[in-house]
DNA sequence: TCGATAAAGTTTCCTTGTCAACTTGTTTGC
DNA sequence: GCAAACAAGTTGACAAGGAAACTTTATCGA
């Protein structure tokens, strides 16, 4: 018996390789749409809400308020977002889907939704669904969870 | 019923938001040794051989030639890993561990430990292994499995 | 045998994200 | 009413990895 753990132990070893691996083949299915993966979650938090101030985008997607920054910078150059300026408070603005960004989040999400079956599909529903369940409660323990606004 | 799916049902999405979370929080805990999450990943491949060549190693570690190229230059620059040129091909070299490399290894095995522990020991234990096993499962699919070398 | 092809690594360019400093604007406490 | 503290976003410096071009060396096939 070592000292030293095997690495291969290490759920979290696990998680970023087959997260990592996912997240690239998924990026190369949504660049022929022209974005990244990033962008199809911002755009995707977009279509819920009417507009959203960038550092309460920030919280829900787990990303500092310079990425967000420069994302919305990016997508506002591909003519996706909208930035609209705040009346009550001169340093805020907030972020809404533009009329091309409304219809491209459907294109998307149907991609999405088939990288995601392409990856877990294979697996027995039940062993699916207790990842789905697991994944979930440790974001909720990250205080990651998507929470709806107001 | 909306055309659009849920960005939440969608089990790639979790993945990365827990992965990346965690990998975030780990990153700091090992930059306190002075090194990166993929520089440690680097060194426990390395404590298992004697040496490697460096495309074997990105094999393993799912990462491109050129990202552990100038992985092993930063890590050499630390010393804490050896280069030595293979005199059947004058193309290729061989990547070990320093000695101060290997002293490194256990005390960030701990650190890793103790990181995988903080996250997931709060999982039941069946939910846990369950995870474990699917993740293993996952990456198999995907080639990513840890192959013994020879 | 020697030209074409392939392989090992490196390097350049590009993308994207964090961190921390900064700017501008708002709120608070006295 | 005003200075100090705080909040919203932006920006710049930096880190890290991917893609593809490139260099050098090996190998293969006619």
């Amino acid at each position: 018996m070592s000292a030293v753990s095997d690495l291969g132990d290490h759920i979290g070893y696990w998680l970023r390789m087959v997260s990592n691996a996912i997240s690239h083949d998924f990026a190369q299915k949504v660049a022929a749409e022209g974005v990244t993966v990033a962008e199809w979650a911002f755009l995707r938090a977009l279509y819920d809400v009417e507009s959203i101030a960038p550092s309460a985008l920030a919280d829900r997607m787990g990303m500092t308020k310079g990425a967000i920054s420069k994302l919305a910078d990016r997508l506002l150059e591909k003519l996706l977002v909208l930035r609209t300026d705040n009346p009550d408070d001169k340093r805020a603005h907030s972020l809404s889907l533009s009329p091309a960004g409304r219809e491209k989040v459907p294109v998307l999400a149907q991609i999405a939704d088939r990288n995601d079956a392409d990856y877990f599909s294979t697996l027995p529903t039940a062993e699916r669904e207790a990842l789905r369940q697991t994944l979930r409660t440790l974001a909720d323990k990250r205080g990651l969870s998507i929470i709806p606004i107001d």
